[in-house]
DNA sequence: TGTACATCAGTGAACGCGCGTTCACTGATGTAC
DNA sequence: TGTACATCAGTGAACGCGCGTTCACTGATGTAC
């Protein structure tokens, strides 16, 4: 079947959508980017498909449903951005280049609430467990671990140490993150911030 | 001018409240601290308090104002419950002392949000400098930078690793309070919770 | 001390908004014969 | 190949909710004389 409809560029919008609910997810995803969950709201993902306000039960049970589908976008985005950013880095097995890439894992967490913070704030709207990314990229608290498992591989830290780290990790730069998006380092230039969190990640380091 | 309310009581409730903007802002620390800053409506802020629901306008220009206040409390609270704790530690210039105090800063901080979620969450509400706190205690970054300062005064810390300091300790702190508070931690027993909190402290003690 | 009056702090009703959700419906699609 | 019919995916109207805000009002208070 031809979708045929503005979404998917084909000209006429037929009666069938024929892609509908991933049409309403990617509305939503589009919301959440721009104001956060609160902003997905079933009225305004219709509307913007072009579609009546009460279609989309059609397709999810309820609000709450369709939310979990964007809040998984948003959470396999997120995994995909930190992810990008590893792969950019140094490959191999060398100290230099494990610790480079478990720096780059908090960069990648940093660069993607700064860059789309709607998002970031809805993949955190679940308790981080509850939502399964959709997609490839694993999810961002797997890609920190392995940057840690990494870690104690290389020699670079002690088992010992390893206990804990993450949590100690991810405070670092989910609190820096937060600071930068809604708090008082929001709005600071990116040479500063950049700065900042060169100083966040070095503290994280020697500490562990 | 005996008040007179229910609120204060004294009796019966007078045509003229006494102090309804008071009032109207304790039921509004009311409201935030059980469900956060989303909370703090002026319709049910009026019902609690007992009086028609556009009664505030004569104490507020609008539902923003009444926040503003209200995350005034809540960010004076904050604080007290940080300053208290400090307070109940060792006093004095030996550098295990200041040591011990401004781990205390970091244990205050992460109290409040796990004791006082909704109160700590419109606290931040707003950027976490617009808000001048109402009452004696000190701003709970205030109090950051005075135990840091301390830190370099007493010797255990070189004014270079202060530059800087406030951000990386506030991002380590602060993500943990909100990953406790909200994120995949929430529900942890409070004594494995002590135990990552005790990591979380370590790792910013040993990297600054 | 008593009274007229200005001022102030409340009330009650209403407006307009946007939301989630449900209802009975209708047009489109695909399948059995 | 054509047709009857079941199924599915949409529509349009409506309900009920709670909100912020405004309006004209009224009862209480305090002050000038």
């Amino acid at each position: 079947m031809d979708p045929a409809c503005w979404l998917c560029q084909h000209g006429a919008v037929p009666y069938h959508h024929g892609s509908l609910r991933e049409a309403l997810v990617e509305a939503g995803v589009q919301l959440a980017a721009e104001s956060g969950p609160d902003a997905v709201v079933l009225r305004e993902v219709s509307r913007r498909v072009g579609v009546s306000h009460n279609a989309a039960y059609r397709h999810f049970a309820d609000r709450d449903a369709l939310l979990h589908e964007v809040s998984a976008r948003a959470m396999a985005a997120f995994g995909a951005v930190m992810a990008a950013r590893v792969a950019a880095t140094r490959q191999g097995p060398e100290p230099e280049a494990v610790a480079a890439r478990l720096e780059a894992t908090g960069r990648g967490y940093v660069q993607f609430a700064v860059e789309q913070p709607g998002l970031f704030r809805t993949a955190c709207a679940f308790s981080l467990g509850d939502v399964a990314p959709h997609g490839d990229a694993p999810h961002p608290y797997a890609q920190l671990s392995a940057g840690l498992d990494a870690m104690v591989t290389a020699g670079l830290m002690t088992p010992a140490r390893r206990e804990g780290a993450e949590i100690a990790a991810w405070s670092a730069v989910h609190g820096f993150a937060v600071l930068v998006m809604e708090g008082p380092l929001a709005g600071v230039p990116e040479a500063q911030r950049e700065a900042m969190l060169d100083v966040v990640l070095r503290v994280v380091r020697e500490g562990l």
